[in-house]
DNA sequence: AAAATTTCTTAACGAAATGTTAATATGTCA
DNA sequence: TGACATATTAACATTTCGTTAAGAAATTTT
């Protein structure tokens, strides 16, 4: 059962990375690991995360910092703290950052996992709260990003696969414009690279043909950029 | 500065007890101490409270059994569990009980105070509790969640199992609306994974057998994403 | 407290949905 | 034109779902 998580795992001892990584993943999560807060925040920048696990000893720039900096762009994400010894300052520092909880070496990677599961659920209560549009028009159709479903007006209605709902949400939100490839690439194949380029390509061409029962509607590509869903 | 925030504080150790209380309420908390679980029960049912700080071992009533028994009448009170060695069974055990965190003993008072903030800080914006609502008609059907009875006007009734009930709520709560499977899951089966998930199909299934009788209502499944209930 | 009943979990397996990769064709730009 | 980017289709691998059935666990009845 994939838990559709992704967790930014930032640890500077590359052994203990790889192992936590691994465990994590063979749990189900979508996990990126970075050496250090230099790496961590870039990669933190580059796609989206719903839970953070940082080391606070770290060479070049420490997990509190990193934190720091992290809050500022986003004031909800789930922040752990790992914690080389119990250093009370370090903790209460954190929490004054709002970190979640934090883990003192050697942990339980099974208690790591219970808080995991505990902090991703009670966020998602939260959530829900969020109001996240996910009902759109444009030409003759209507599109509900939640249901994945695109319906033609007076025609049928389409039931999308999570990455065609993906990528005509974000086709949709920048409707007329670009939408650089890049972007959509790190947003939903959580990576660009030749290969996913391709399977975007793939996705494009499934979009067109849905679109292609309104006339006026067209995806173009910008070549070497992305692609703009435009009318007329 | 008074915080106004109500704890209830189960220890039974009553030297221990009276310190954290005192410390508590220096602190601008309103603190209620319980010396066993049997106590603390009686108390959070006396009055509200914000917070409930649960020693696990304790005599007649132990903290997990009395987290049960709390969680069963408020699903978002949060819960710290303090346990007396680092008990990993009793951590888990509490986590899928619902806790918020635990502390090991000893443990730093300040500590505890960061932790109880940044708890109640979260909890504060989502504790609208609203009235629980029971009794729902749609389809040709009525349903009282409470009785546990759904009943097909001018057809039969039939008495659902507590899981059958909850998961039929919830569809109902969310009517024409995605059911995520993980909030379902984590929600009425305590955790999500391969069997809870499994085993969630096979009372969708239940479901789907006694709407039947109504040929307008479907449960429809969104791939990867949940369950929706929905008419025509 | 034993027996009967109900509820719940787990396993197995086929079916359906989804995602990736390869192969090949077409288009774009310098 | 040559190099590279994009388009499309098809084959394949993987994941998710639906259902049945067996047995474990809990609850109720006798």
């Amino acid at each position: 059962m994939k838990s559709n998580k992704n967790i930014l795992l930032v640890e500077d001892d590359p052994n203990f990375g790889r192992i936590l990584k691994d465990y994590l993943t063979i749990n189900n999560y979508e996990v990126t690991l970075a050496v250090n807060g230099i790496e961590g925040f870039e990669k933190f920048n580059r796609s989206e995360f719903d839970l953070c696990i940082l080391d606070i000893m770290m060479p070049f720039k420490d997990g509190l910092t990193l934190a720091r900096e992290i809050r500022e762009i986003n004031e909800v994400i789930p922040l752990i703290f790992l914690t080389a010894k119990n250093l009370k300052d370090d903790v209460l520092k954190g929490y004054k950052i709002g970190a979640d909880d934090y883990l003192t070496k050697p942990f339980d990677s099974e208690i790591l996992l219970a808080k995991i599961k505990s902090i991703l659920n009670r966020k998602s209560n939260v959530n829900i709260e969020e109001k996240d549009v996910f009902e759109f028009e444009f030409g003759e159709f209507s599109f509900n990003s939640k249901l994945r479903i695109l319906s033609h007006k007076m025609g049928e209605s389409y039931k999308l696969s999570p990455k065609e709902n993906q990528l005509l949400k974000m086709l949709v939100l920048n409707f007329d414009d670009l939408l650089p490839r890049d972007i959509a690439l790190n947003k939903i194949w959580r990576d660009a690279n030749y290969f996913t380029s391709r399977s975007m390509d793939v996705y494009i061409a499934k979009l067109r043909k849905y679109l292609d029962k309104d006339m006026s509607l067209k995806i173009i590509n910008v070549h070497g950029e992305g692609f703009r869903l435009m009318q007329e």
